[in-house]
DNA sequence: GACAATTGATTACAATTGTAGTCTATTCCG
DNA sequence: CGGAATAGACTACAATTGTAATCAATTGTC
């Protein structure tokens, strides 16, 4: 998959709606949406503005737009992590864990989980 | 200290430039920042920019303004921190360690590191 | 002292982003 | 069938961002 295209943060919150609840209409969407967040033409634009940057599709049902995401949340998750860590955190992954470790709140469970994580990982790469 | 204001990529750029090496001129500041990436007006630009903000300040030293940062590096980070993580990992930490834990290199000692501290914490609260 | 070089101040300008409004075609209601 | 509601298409417009250029003042240099 070639790299998931900037998006912005308002455009963020209508892909993580979308995730969540593809396919989904214009309207649909918006009802998705923390209440009040925006008007529908809003949401409109901003669905227009992500198809033509190639990261949603849409079919028209009926006379309305059905809408579908190109790439899933961990892709661009993926995309977003490594801009924001060469952005912020110079690329240094461990000060970035660092930080988050110490200004972030994590539940007992949390922790364990990811010192398991941390033990796999420790002990099938170099 | 009251929130950063937002600082653009390019304007983060800057901003590294000069925590790595403040007090600075603007000059000083291009002569740091990676060969080539940006013309002397351009940098200058930034610089206003980011004094407008109020996120750096500057003296007038001889016919040179030299800037200094009104926030450190970790406030920053703080900052930049919890708009991505509510951003692009809807506020959950414990997903996001795991993003990176996964998808970033981390060395042995990297993963030590980190050990001792979820140690830590895991101990030290609840 | 006149001119060149250096710096900051001011201005420029297109792309992106946030936030919709208007215009138009379709469809449902009575 | 005629008007109202609705959905999409097109248009709008200011703020921010990236990327400088021009204008003006100051300061060395010969």
């Amino acid at each position: 998959m070639p790299d998931a295209p900037r998006i912005s943060d308002s455009e963020w919150e209508v892909m993580k709606a979308l995730w969540d609840h593809e396919p989904m209409t214009a309207v649909e969407v918006l009802a998705r949406l923390p209440y009040d967040q925006w008007k529908q033409k809003t949401v409109n634009t901003f669905l227009v503005r992500l198809e033509t940057k190639g990261v949603i599709a849409s079919k028209r049902v009926g006379r309305a737009n059905v809408y579908r995401t190109l790439y899933t949340e961990k892709e661009c998750r993926r995309f977003e992590g490594s801009q924001f860590l060469s952005k912020v955190f110079r690329g240094q992954v461990a000060p970035m864990m660092l930080h988050f470790i110490e200004n972030e709140e994590l539940s007992e469970s949390d922790i364990d989980k990811l010192k398991k994580l941390l033990d796999d990982r420790g002990s099938s790469n170099g």
